[in-house]
DNA sequence: CCCTGAACTTGACACTGACAAGATTGCTCC
DNA sequence: GGAGCAATCTTGTCAGTGTCAAGTTCAGGG
């Protein structure tokens, strides 16, 4: 990253930044996953990207559209991530998984107060998302309502995961891995309905 | 309370409040329900109290002093309504129950970026919710570990909370109220545990 | 070569949290 | 009942913030 800037990158001394949008995100996700959402400062921002304090407002408007950029960079990376898991258990286990390893992005995607809710990449996103923690559902057996189900896993994934970075069961988790611990907390889950605590 | 005010009370012509303290925490609490706690502003609740701008800051100390108070308050009610309840399903219910009626101390309580975590009433009342919760996980039949048993309910109430605050299950909940949606969502967990789906 | 639009800067305004120092008040104790 | 004292509230100030408006630099295409 250090390497290749003299022509139009990182480099202080030309006027365009070169890659401003993608510092500033970078940026914001460390502040985030430190500070939270409301640790952060475009102004901020701005100095660690060496820039003037206006610059990012050209990317992202405002507060809400750098937070919602966040958020719908967020659910394309949950989508994903999902995308390709076939099991409904090894779902919730990337759904965990997904929150540990983007705890920033997490977070903003479960703030709707700090977000632009009709803009369309959110939407679109958050809507492949969506589709992808849907799929799958209806095939347990004898499930009745499946979409209370697929309600239920969700809860329960989301649960662990917002319990996780809130430090709440750090303790019981101990130092186990949080994906493996989930693990057997979903075979709780319809505990009667599956074929075998190991069905996957 | 626009009654017996003349003596001490919010009356606006006596330099002293009277109860400041309580009106704060209430106008934060409307403002934190309405836009989340980044869109409190401490000089705002002192122009809603009828006060000046520094007043709130004897009471509280600072923004953290505030939010800590609330997330200790919350606690405890948190607690009140757990410590009555006997089944563990229905102490689930509960928890979505205060998430709802509650949203402003639910939402502050698991903000811990925002609160100051050696706070002494804090801690109190956090143990004391921490133990309503802990209650009678261990006598569930044919859980192997308990403390796995109890991570998984509160990761599921906790979860399907988080996700109603968030409007992200008001489709699917519908107008249905949403404690009895969670008590068929706790059906499925422990599900072949539970002696009978109605067994309370 | 110019010119047009994107990227960035500079400057300003209203607002915020925090601190310090002073004013007012109710309570207690003599 | 009056003096002092601590709690409560005010006033003034400071650095920092988000946002807007207007100007500057720069790259690429006519």
């Amino acid at each position: 990253m250090t390497s290749d800037r003299d022509a139009k990158s990182t480099s202080r001394s030309s006027y365009h930044h070169g890659d401003l949008r993608q510092a500033v995100l970078a940026a914001a996700l460390d502040v985030i996953a430190a500070e939270g959402p409301g640790g952060l400062s475009l102004r901020d921002l701005a100095r660690r990207a060496g820039v003037s304090h206006a610059a990012p407002a050209h990317h992202f408007k405002d507060r809400p559209g750098l937070l919602t950029a966040i958020a719908a960079e967020g659910y394309g990376l949950l989508a994903d991530t999902l995308e390709d898991a076939s099991a409904l258990r090894e779902r919730g286990v990337r759904y965990v998984r997904f929150a540990v390893t983007h705890p920033a992005h997490f977070q903003v995607m479960f703030r709707p107060e700090l977000l632009r809710a009709d803009d369309p990449d959110l939407l679109a996103a958050k809507e492949r998302a969506s589709a992808a923690l849907r799929t799958g559902v209806a095939d347990l057996p004898d499930v009745p309502d499946a979409r209370q189900a697929g309600i239920a896993a969700w809860s329960l994934a989301h649960g662990f995961a917002t319990l996780l970075l809130t430090h709440n069961v750090t303790a019981a988790v101990g130092d186990r891995d949080p994906e493996e611990y989930f693990r057997s907390l979903a075979g709780l889950l319809f505990a009667s309905q599956l074929p075998s605590p190991e069905g996957e």
